[in-house]
RNA sequence: CGGGCUGUAGUGUAACGGUAGCACGAGUCCAUGGGGUGGAUUUAGUCCGAGUUCAAAUCUCGGCAGCCCGACCA
């Protein structure tokens, strides 16, 4: 990609209105644009990473078995009421009726209209077990959306669901989602720690995937020993009896929560009428779980963890490239070609009406992992090279370079 | 949803109730060419609606919007 030909452009200033580090640097550097409070669109740049996010998460999601699909996110009123999450999910749900007075909702997770479809395929002990997610756009009346990318109203989310015959095989299988998040969040470059929390409704407790931030909403008692926490709720002290912690040796840390599993027994498939035929001929309710992952929230929080005083510093899964080329007086096209015939993701930076000093500012505000510099002060055969992570760069043969990438 | 604060060019920021100004950006031109370079010139604004007043960006009321604190949060 040519800097020149980028649609979105770079600002010296985040707007005022913006507290959250994540969502100026992000506009900042031109990877996001807002529309209204907690609703932001993805310009070519941001959506670069998103998709980088969403492909890590399809990686580990396929690999524990589970199917993508795409769900509807227009809703009927009929489905949500079977399970009488219509009345109580007003306060969140964006409800609305057409001009015929039929009532309608957009979609802000799934356990119902899943098990719904999930009865035209679940029929027997044979058909289980099943696992199937989306990464799809979820719409939440928030009361206070806030924070950037971190509490919006429009918002992505990886939603998978799981389908068993017996409590013990969701047990089992929840256990290798969790593996998987543990896994999702260590390659897009978070320390997400797995957080006891109320909302359980078939255990006594929920999963969250916490990440230690300032900005978050959350406070976890951190367990360092064993890498895990409790989130900070009002019968905190009984589980941390339950679990046999002691209060002196947890560390008291705000989080931001980046995922969320819970066990759902049959609380949606009973009265959706989810059922499945056992081997002796009983008819028995599926077991279900599900399992969220905000994309654009993890997007977020990277930059909460991961940015200095100039800006963004992207790990290198999730960058929107992993090169800048910046040309400086003379021209680099030579070596935006060869990276881009080595397959190598690069963002050049041919603009010749920008300062030296501009682009710099833009590479380190962009935080793309590695920069790479080319001007008329070096050899012919001679490159800058400089990690976005280090302050001094060197200049090396350009034979040398796919050895250095 | 309760409380508070705030709405001025694309962005940032000034203006006692009395001429809406500055910087960045963008356009044109010249110079420059390794950390937001220098100069000339152009462009573009008081959230909406009422009210008070000779006169409103400024005061009052209403609406809308944004942010912060709290409540809420599969």
């Amino acid at each position: 990609m040519k800097f020149s030909q980028l649609f979105s452009k770079t600002l010296k200033n985040a707007p005022a209105e913006e507290v959250a580090v994540n969502a100026q640097l992000l506009i900042r550097a031109g990877f996001i644009s807002k529309v209204m409070a907690g609703v932001y669109e993805y310009m070519p740049l941001g959506l670069r990473v998103l998709n980088n996010i969403n492909n890590i998460i399809r990686e580990e999601m396929n690999a524990v078995g589970g199917q993508e699909l795409s769900m509807s996110v227009f809703q009927d009123k009929e489905t949500w009421s079977t399970s009488g999450r219509w009345e109580s999910a007003k306060e969140v749900m964006y409800q609305f009726k057409d001009t015929n007075g039929k009532e309608y909702g957009l979609g802000f997770t799934h356990e119902e209209p899943l098990a719904a479809a999930a009865r035209h395929f679940i029929s027997s002990y044979k058909d289980l077990p099943k696992a199937v997610y989306q990464i799809q756009t979820k719409f939440r009346n928030e009361a206070r959306a806030k924070s950037g990318l971190l509490r919006g109203r429009e918002f992505l989310m990886k939603d998978l669901y799981s389908f068993h015959t017996d409590q013990k095989d969701c047990d089992e299988y929840y256990e290798k989602v969790a593996e998987a998040y543990v896994r999702i969040f260590e390659r897009t470059g978070l320390k997400a720690i797995r957080t006891f929390a109320s909302g359980g409704l078939f255990s006594k407790f929920s999963d969250e995937f916490q990440v230690v931030a300032d900005i978050g909403e959350d406070i976890i008692y951190i367990n360092e020993k064993e890498n895990r926490a409790v989130n900070k709720e009002i019968n905190t002290g009984e589980v941390l009896k339950d679990l046999n912690w002691k209060e002196e040796e947890l560390v008291e840390k705000p989080a931001i929560e980046v995922g969320n599993i819970f066990k759902l027994g049959t609380k949606f498939s009973e009265p959706l009428g989810l059922t499945y035929t056992d081997a002796t001929g009983q008819n028995m309710p599926v077991v279900m779980a599900s399992y969220g992952i905000g994309p654009g929230r993890v997007m977020g929080t990277v930059v909460e963890v991961s940015h200095d005083d100039k800006g963004i510093i992207w790990p290198e899964n999730v960058a929107p490239f992993k090169v800048h080329l910046i040309s400086l007086g003379v021209n680099a096209d030579d070596v935006y070609e060869n990276l881009k015939t080595q397959g190598v993701e690069v963002l050049y930076d041919d603009r010749e009406d920008k300062s030296a000093g501009e682009k710099f500012a833009d590479a380190d505000l962009m935080g793309i992992p590695w920069r790479l510099v080319v001007s008329g002060k070096m050899g012919p055969d001679e490159i800058e090279i400089k990690k976005r992570t280090e302050a001094k760069p060197q200049i090396i043969k350009r034979s040398e370079l796919a050895g250095m990438l």
